[in-house]
RNA sequence: GGGCGCUUAGCUCAGUUGGCUAGAGCGACUGGUUUACACCCAGUAGGUCAUAGGUUCGACCCCUAUAGCGCCCACCA
């Protein structure tokens, strides 16, 4: 006998250890295969909200086709997350007054080491708490040994293949992490500057970083512009704070005239725009700040200085020496690190980068950024919601040479060396011994570490064995969806793209579902600055079971879409999950341990009644949408589904009427049918339900129902439509009238060509409606001192004599038959319209014409018994 | 500056390729210890589907403009 009500605590655990155990998780051996890389959670701390929808919404796909048959592999794993990691370590060593460089590489590493190791195992732990049935002897981390050796094999090929070099260009550089950073990994922040206009030799322009100017090296203007047409490959000695210096006039394009004065001071070696038009017209560099942001030896007095205190020095003396113009307040975007909201520094470096722009063989003569735009266009790759193609054909026709080597210390290590003695680079996976061009042992590795979305880039495939050949590689590569928010679109999903076409001409995924970001009610961003609103996915899951956490983050959300959650809603589908527990309940005690397994052929030689039929049917409808749904990826709609008929059908009307005459086959192979159906979504409660049931199999490797023909029965669905109509509108009725409820009252029914159908249900009918006593005849003559409804051609009368207010009934009743009216009129005036007749489908028009048949027929009764009050 | 999304009942959201003068949950209100469930049951109220045009026999749905909110991208110094 189960408790009164579900309490999911007392049960997860023991069950995800029994699926554990019972070895559920591991693919199956079948044909088809389904598989997905689960995004590797930082290996930095806990869980949140976006892993938990990533996790539920995983979860429901994979729980699905593990039971529809595929052999399905889920592979969990962590991301050693190279910057945010060594930026967590750092901070806690702050809090003791140790800096890395105290440490040392090696000693600061086996710290690094073992904060990892801890937040791992609370991630796996959370991961589990979810319910997640992924394969755990598939795990992986992106530095294990196999994995890494992928990372040196692709760094190794794509530098024989030329795509990977070494260059001095500019780069975003944090002075805080001390290391570079993408083109994407920077944000933007709106800041109020000022703008500086300077009197600059000939020219006067505007800038909103004057002490750059110690790095000027040329002046641009635009080609077309007549005001400095002729000043155009001239130099020019401009007076500055350090005395005077030579520029060089430039005509550019990329300059806009409008802007200030059109004239640009170009500072090549820190600015983007400035170091490509250098590069354009051959203008020298000029390097005048560090890697610590501070100005270097070249700037004079102001040596040593940040760029901010140099600003503001050379300000001042621009000032004294008449050189600044005006000052005016002025908006702009200011770059920052991702990770540390630091400003960003663009300067020259040399650093290693992937060329995207380069066409090689590999890809049939086409470029990375070329091959990766292809296979989402010719749509072997598909990306949910499709409107994010756009997105990512817009950034990947930006995308610049990508810079992948960072100068941090967790990481990969990049493996090039050089030779002490000669100066010689070799780049290979394994450290060689000797130089291979003077022979000598005396080499260096790059101390660089490589980007850490390198080496995730490649997670689809490295997980899966590569570079070895192996089975898993075989079976589960490319893999079927990749799922994770839209905000690592270009981060993660565009770079494996990227990185997979190269390594092994295939795509990654075949479908990309991007879900959205988790707000607060009212739609802000959850930040555990504000505790009230942000939500912790283990609170909920102690408090309300993680099925309703799961159901709470999937139900009511698409891809692409943001999704709302507060905690009443996740109160709300723990009553949900109540619900199931309770309508197993009601059945395990209607039935006997005979009918555990009733199973198709029992429940179609048993004696079926209308409501049988009517609810086998609705079971059948239910099973072949919701696949359908499930196969859109369209998993709240499925999810809706299974919850409104389990709810509104089977609960609210099948087991009512069970409680009259009941089938014990039809009901447990009606509630196990729903349990299957509704696994994916909650898996712990249908689970413990289906323990229950005293099965031999576990249910997470039940297979999926398909619709069985032989359940259709379109005649009865109907007929048990007309008994719930009934019972509604006597229901309706008597409230309405203020009729005490639990006063078993008299009806009396006349049911035209239904009398058969409801002399067969009148003991339903009379229960559900409460009624007393229940009379029923195929015709008569209206009642008097009766409340009185129609459906189709039944009457219903409500004979309340002494108990009813009858100008209040006929109030009523003219309300009713004047919207019954309107009803009518609006039809009509459909029907008159020739353009709707002969354009609409003929099903569209027949349809409403039954119906126009079926309200005058109704109104007609109404009518008669309006006068007869 | 470019691109994208959203705007439906008090709140949170559904509404599939145009065809029930729009649905659910929560909240509100009325009333209920009936063979599971008060984490429940029965019922009621509440919406010119942001605005203005257009296409169509027919628009919440398609098109165009407008407004508000939000997001992403961008080297206007």
């Amino acid at each position: 006998m189960l408790e009164k009500a579900y309490t999911a605590k007392q049960f997860e655990d023991k069950i995800y250890k029994k699926w554990e155990s019972h070895g559920s998780f591991k693919p199956s051996d079948a044909k088809k295969t389904f598989s997905i890389a689960m995004p590797p959670p930082n290996a930095t701390g806990t869980l949140h909200l976006g892993h938990a929808i990533m996790l539920a919404i995983q979860d429901i796909l994979i729980r699905y086709k593990r039971m529809d048959g595929y052999a399905s592999l889920w592979l969990p794993g962590t991301d050693h997350a190279a910057i945010a990691t060594q930026n967590k370590v750092e901070k806690v060593l702050a809090e003791q007054g140790i800096s890395r460089h105290d440490l040392g590489r090696k000693k600061f590493l086996d710290e690094v080491k073992k904060f990892v190791a801890n937040s791992q195992s609370t991630i796996r732990n959370q991961i589990r708490k979810m319910g997640s049935s992924c394969d755990w002897s598939h795990e992986r981390y992106t530095l294990d040994d196999g994995l890494s050796e992928a990372v040196l094999e692709i760094f190794t090929r794509m530098y024989e293949d030329g795509l990977i070099y070494r260059g001095d260009r500019i780069v975003n550089w944090c002075p805080r992490c001390g290391s570079t950073l993408a083109d994407d990994e920077v944000d933007y922040k709106e800041e109020k500057g000022k703008l500086y206009w300077l009197k600059y030799g000939p020219f006067s322009l505007a800038t909103t970083r004057p002490e750059t100017k110690l790095g000027d090296t040329a002046v641009a203007v635009h080609p077309k512009d007549k005001r400095y047409k002729k000043m155009i490959g001239k130099k020019y000695m401009i007076p500055g704070v350090l005395g005077d210096f030579e520029i060089v006039v430039v005509a550019d394009e990329a300059v806009d005239p409008e802007f200030g004065s059109g004239a640009i001071k170009v500072t090549p070696a820190h600015s983007f725009t400035d170091f490509d038009i250098a590069k354009r017209h051959g203008v020298p560099l000029k390097k005048i700040i560090d890697e610590e942001g501070r100005m270097m030896k070249n700037c004079g007095k102001y040596a040593g200085m940040t760029t901010l205190e140099c600003r503001k020095a050379i300000l001042e003396d621009m000032d004294k020496m008449g050189l600044l113009e005006k000052t005016e307040d002025y908006n702009h975007q200011l770059s920052v690190c991702y990770r540390c909201g630091t400003s960003v520094e663009p300067l020259t470096s040399k650093q290693w980068f992937i060329d995207v722009n380069k066409k090689i063989k590999r890809l049939g003569g086409k470029t990375l950024k070329e091959k990766s735009i292809e296979v989402v266009k010719d749509g072997s790759v598909k990306i949910l919601p499709n409107r994010f193609n756009k997105t990512y054909y817009h950034w990947m026709e930006n995308l610049r040479d990508w810079c992948v080597s960072r100068q941090i210390w967790w990481g990969h290590r990049i493996p090039v060396y050089y030779c002490e003695d000669c100066n010689e680079m070799m780049v290979s996976v394994q450290a060689p011994k000797k130089c291979t061009k003077c022979h000598k042992s005396n080499l260096r590795q790059d101390e660089d570490t490589l980007d850490t979305w390198f080496s995730s880039g490649l997670w689809t495939f490295s997980t899966l064995g590569w570079p070895k050949q192996t089975e898993d590689l075989k079976r589960f590569h490319p893999t079927s969806v990749m799922e994770t928010g839209y905000d690592i679109l270009f981060f993660w999903v565009a770079r494996m793209i990227l990185m997979t076409t190269y390594a092994l001409n295939e795509i990654p995924f075949k479908t990309v579902y991007l879900h959205g970001l988790v707000r607060t009610k009212t739609g802000e961003k959850m930040s555990k600055s504000k505790p009230e609103t942000c939500i912790d996915p283990l609170d909920m899951i102690q408090k309300y079971g993680a099925d309703a956490l799961r159901l709470s983050l999937v139900i009511g959300s698409s891809p692409g879409n943001d999704i709302r959650l507060y905690e009443e809603k996740i109160a709300g589908y723990r009553n949900f999950v109540n619900k199931i527990w309770n309508s197993a309940r009601f059945v395990l005690m209607n039935i006997e341990e005979k009918d555990y397994n009733a199973n198709e052929k029992d429940v179609l030689n048993s004696e079926l009644s209308k409501t049988d039929k009517w609810i086998l049917t609705r079971l059948n409808e239910v099973i072949e949408d919701t696949t359908k749904k499930l196969e859109k990826y369209a998993l709240s709609d499925a999810g809706t589904e299974i919850y409104d008929f389990l709810w509104g059908e089977f609960c609210d009307w099948y087991l009512e009427m069970s409680k009259v005459n009941k089938n014990p086959k039809v009901l447990s192979f009606v509630l196990k049918k729903i349990l299957v159906l509704l696994h994916p979504f909650t898996p712990f409660v249908t689970e413990v339900v289906w323990e229950n049931l005293n099965q031999k199999n576990l249910l997470i490797n039940e297979p999926w129902p398909k619709k069985n023909k032989d359940m259709l029965f379109k005649k009865e669905k109907s007929e048990i439509k007309i008994v719930k109509d009934i019972i509604t509108n006597i229901r309706a009725l008597r409230v309405e009238s203020n009729v005490d409820v639990t006063r078993k009252i008299k009806a009396v029914i006349y049911a035209g060509k239904h009398e058969g159908l409801m002399k067969k249900k009148s003991t339903i009918i009379s229960r559900m409606a409460n009624l007393g006593e229940l009379e029923i005849l195929k015709s008569g003559s209206k009642l008097k001192n009766a409340l009185m409804s129609v459906v189709e051609d039944v009457e219903i009368f409500l004979p309340l004599e002494g108990l009813m207010d009858i100008d209040k009934e006929r109030k009523r009743m003219q309300k009713e038959i004047t919207e019954m009216k309107n009803n009518i009129d609006f039809i009509e005036k459909k029907l008159a319209n020739d353009g709707f007749v002969n354009k609409a489908p003929k099903e569209v028009v027949a349809k409403e014409r039954a119906r126009r048949e079926d309200l005058i027929a109704r109104l007609e009764k109404l009518r008669k018994q309006l006068e007869s009050l």
